[in-house]
DNA sequence: TTGTACGCGTTATCAA
DNA sequence: TTGATAACGCGTACAA
């Protein structure tokens, strides 16, 4: 469907009686071309609203000048998450910024690694580079790494492999979380929600959990600690405090999961932060909207999408040359009215 | 960046002994090769891990298979609404079935409609054709119409205009939405939050807000009409309660702002939905996940942004011979417990 | 400083 | 059915 014959660098170069060369010269501010002739082609493109081919100029590059974005979920699982929603809105920017085009596809598990399922601009090098983000399927990222293509994991990483790569410190911020509760003089503190828990994000910020605990001298008890889904952490939650009603204090592995328990603490009937302290991860949106708004440890996903997207184009740049990064995000404290001094 | 040489046709044909033109055939399913060598050749193509150079292809087939989504948003905007989210779901996952790629840009108002401020991808005619989300500038739309590009609008229209367009029938919901709360008893009915109210979405609502009041023999009363951002909706709901104390209904623009609302009745203690009902439009999941579960009309994101990649699809088929479809999505009344009977 | 000509990988047209 | 070859638009090495 094309109606509209576009204009080429062989018509400026016919329009002024010049060689394309010339032309391309000019045009790409490559030296060899007297300052009068570049500034008359320069003339004659705009006039002629002169528009450089992709594909042409690609194909003899090898370069496309657009960049990737894989989503290691579920597209609509993937934007409805106001964490990747953030890191995706940072990686538009500096890719915007930095002239870049930005493709979207996600790479769920089914996928798997054929060919015909991954994402056609990996298969058809339709990108320079990649940032994935969120967990895909480790041999995706072996395939990739194996034929030596350009990427940056974001919000993931593959323990004991040296990839590039820009995460949160779920560590620390786990334990910042529970040592805020136990600031406030909580003693038995519940940990909710997160799947998977035995790796990944959930479970350093539930091993941080368990460090604070420790540090303050208090034994880490396995039945106060309750994984699930996003819904379930209204359902986990309830059992926690059916089960353990001297739990003064919830930190959840996110800020979904918080909100969610805090709905389950409204269906007992039991005030926030008077009767339960609730605090999440993340900082999402919702946080400082919700009722009682949100204590919770902030993240700053534009920051971390922008810096996974300079690391990326680095990389194109420095080429096999650059040694992986391994970018580490702090979490930061956010005291809003969901937490307060336990009940006596 | 690249490490790897690529096979190419060439590859397979010195490898086979043939002739490229032959490879070519076979590989696109074309007549004119025989079963048996056709045979051959694919089998040598897996063998080789050939894949095909997008560049070379568009360049002389003039095609990019790959579809651009430009937000009428700015990114971060954009993808926190979960209207929006839905609706780039949909056209993910119809694009992708379709082997087509998926670029994203926004075309926020400032960026004006120099080229140089266009989406890279716009400009250099990367993409096949375009799906507009949201309302963009109307100089753009007005540019790629007069140089013959394709493009479908979604949920968003130029009034008068006969251009592709994909939206909802707002004025239909609305005035459902209103005559939920009249049927239920409410005579005292306001309307909260949106920007702007003068035309677009959240006008058409309004529109049928009115209706439906007249409709009842209920006259419009422009004191109980307040615009307004999400955000605000808060506060426009919390000026319009106390100026208004009869009020026992709003119907929201959106969801957002019917949460809002909910957020004001609770600041001044007023229950939903014994003292005031309130219905929101859009059915977001944080309709069916807060507290009271929100009655709303639910639009089918996923569907629309479906249909719309859809019909892009198509208009790429058919050329320029294409007539510009008006595809109108039904707004079906969604009851949870946010809505009942007026206080007496 | 400017021009010439080749090649990038593919499709398509024509001849064999 | 198969082969040869000319585009497609651009960048660039080399020649002038």
């Amino acid at each position: 469907m094309r109606y509209i014959v576009r204009t080429t660098i062989k018509d400026i170069a016919k329009a002024l009686d010049v060689n394309i060369g010339t032309v391309s010269r000019a045009l790409n501010d490559k030296p060899g071309v007297s300052a009068e002739l570049r500034k008359k082609i320069m003339r004659k493109a705009t006039e002629l609203s002169y528009r450089p081919n992709g594909h042409a100029r690609g194909l003899v590059t090898q370069r496309t000048e657009s960049i990737g974005l894989l989503s290691g979920a579920e597209t609509s699982t993937f934007l409805s998450n106001p964490f990747y929603a953030g890191i995706f809105a940072g990686i538009e920017a500096e890719t915007r910024e930095h002239n870049y085009a930005l493709m979207f596809a996600s790479a769920t598990t089914e996928s798997s690694i054929f060919d015909g399922r991954l994402p056609k601009f990996i298969v058809e090098h339709r990108v320079d580079g990649l940032l994935i983000v969120g967990a895909v399927d480790e041999a995706i990222i072996r395939l990739l790494n194996e034929s030596h293509r350009a990427f940056v994991l974001v919000d993931y990483h593959l323990p004991g492999e040296d990839l590039e790569t820009v995460v949160t410190n779920n560590l620390r911020g786990g334990r910042s979380a529970t040592e805020h509760l136990l600031s406030l003089g909580h003693r038995h503190i519940a940990f909710v929600g997160g799947t998977p828990l035995d790796r990944g994000n959930f479970h350093e910020r539930l091993q941080g959990y368990r460090d604070a605990l420790e540090s303050a001298g208090i034994a880490y008890r396995e039945e106060l600690v309750r994984g699930g889904q996003i819904v379930g952490g209204h359902d986990a939650a309830l059992d926690l405090l059916d089960a353990h009603p001297e739990i003064t204090g919830i930190v959840a592995c996110n800020d979904a999961n918080a909100l969610a328990a805090i709905g389950a603490l409204r269906t007992r009937s039991l005030k926030v932060p008077e009767d339960v302290s609730v605090i999440g991860f993340d900082d999402i949106p919702a946080a400082q909207e919700s009722w009682p708004s949100l204590s919770t440890m902030r993240v700053d996903k534009i920051a971390m999408g922008r810096k996974a997207a300079q690391r990326l184009l680095q990389k194109l740049e420095e080429g096999e040359a650059s040694a992986p990064h391994q970018i580490v995000f702090p979490a930061e404290l956010i005291v809003r009215s969901s937490t307060g001094a336990p009940r006596k």
